[in-house]
DNA sequence: CGTTGCGTTGAGTACCATCAACTGGGGTGG
DNA sequence: CCACCCCAGTTGATGGTACTCAACGCAACG
């Protein structure tokens, strides 16, 4: 009774793995690390239930970025919403002279943006900021089922109010907060949303960004964000290396950040 | 058969009056100067089709409020949705320091901001800047009736779009645009909105602010408003007095603006 | 006529930007 | 292997924008 019944097994796992890996190749969310994050967790019971997304479309529907290429162009029209499936991304804005803008850090599991939803073009463009996977869906299609599907329209007027609450707290910090205070609370903002995707351990986490794309997330310049970052670290408060990023005081970061 | 007719009129006329100011005092929109802008003509729409919104218990949804007083403040539950009827007002948040930033200005016909419909507490504060009246309407009732009304449900994504375009541009101009360039951007963005609302005559219209107000918005101080006020006063393109705002130079004025 | 709120102006300063030089690491090609 | 370059970051010097503190004018108001 024993062997045979371990050879059944055994095959069984095979079979499982071999389709598993066939998944793979057509549905990268199947193995995604942050499925249950944001919207993705919602679209897949969707899609789940039978009816609604058409997110199986498989080749043209995920896509691949390296860093420094944008994903999307300002005041281009699209049909598509995206997703970031992995790596980092940011959406941002160019001013004519070369300013520029970010107005928010994509982590995986984000939408891109709420409003990408309802608006044809957008006024900012989107950029990858390390190797990216994101996935492409269609706006109308993912419309269409809003009015079937209530769980979606939930999760989505959830995204827009913390979108719009975490656009009020940029404002805020843009117009009132000094340099060190801005970066601070942005090292802070960003180790929560990481904490939540469970990819911060030991208060140390990944940090692809480079001076200048926390210089253009906090409205200063890449030499005064060399200064105060030096200043932090000189305090012990932080290490920076090797793309990541740990924090040896976060008591006095969250002092410093003015947080609680 | 003229004067019988004459007098039948008349007698019309004055019974639609009496009609009118009764309702005048029930229901404040059937005279309302903004009914057709923003949300409000969905709401008048769907309320005059029978179903939809409880609009019209009288007395207890419409307020008023003296200037300098909060219509509400940050962080208490509340299950109302504020709609400004008539006068300024303006959304805000105050850090426990005293630093203060406007996060925007609200004019007639404005909802007070599209998440409130979809959470019981609020970050912000709002305040009367003039004499304001203003709807309150029930948060669940607006909730319910959406799925059933798409007139509805479009009308806000607009505005929820539409709010989300303003917070970029907000960040934007406070992280990388000077004092003079926030300060006209404001002036002309305030035009605009106003525009539509045809409260704008001959480049001219009422501003009931202070130079605290639009320091607070642009994230400057008073005194530095005071100083480039001054300036564009001088360079004769704006006229500020009796609580009203001419411009002159209307180019110029974007041309500094970096608008267009 | 004192008070209060608002705006203006001046002097001095802090913060952050700008310009420039220099370091160190990583890749590339000779 | 080394020379070279490029990129990211650091550091210094200098300057400008905007802040702080303070005084004053002015109009509205009781």
């Amino acid at each position: 009774m024993g062997l045979p019944n371990i050879q059944l097994i055994e095959s069984k796992k095979a079979e499982r793995a071999e389709a598993k890996s066939a998944a793979i190749a057509r549905w990268p969310c199947e193995t995604c690390e942050v499925r249950e994050a944001g919207i993705c967790s919602v679209l897949l019971k969707i899609g789940a239930a039978g009816a609604g997304i058409q997110c199986g479309r498989p080749q043209q529907d995920f896509q691949k970025s390296p860093p420094r290429r944008n994903i999307y162009d300002a005041d281009r029209p699209t049909e598509n919403v995206f997703i970031i499936c992995s790596g980092w991304a940011f959406r941002f804005v160019q001013l004519p002279d070369g300013r520029r803008q970010t107005l928010s850090i994509l982590l995986p599991g984000d939408l891109v943006s709420g409003m990408a939803l309802f608006a044809r073009k957008l006024r900012y463009s989107v950029q990858a900021l390390t190797k990216v996977t994101y996935c492409r869906l269609n706006r109308a299609e993912l419309i269409g089922s809003l009015a079937a599907k209530p769980e979606l329209l939930n999760a989505l007027t959830g995204i827009f109010v913390a979108e719009q609450e975490r656009a009020d707290e940029a404002i805020t910090d843009l117009g009132r907060r000094s340099a060190s205070e801005r970066i601070s609370r942005f090292i802070l903002h960003l180790m929560n949303r990481l904490a939540e995707r469970d990819m911060v351990h030991d208060q140390s986490f990944d940090f692809p960004l480079r001076q200048q794309h926390i210089a253009d997330a906090v409205g200063l310049t890449t030499v005064h964000v060399s200064r105060v970052m030096g200043a932090l670290r000189q305090m012990g408060l932080v290490e920076i290396g090797g793309g990541r990023l740990k924090i040896h005081n976060l008591a006095e970061l969250r002092r410093i950040a003015d947080l609680k």
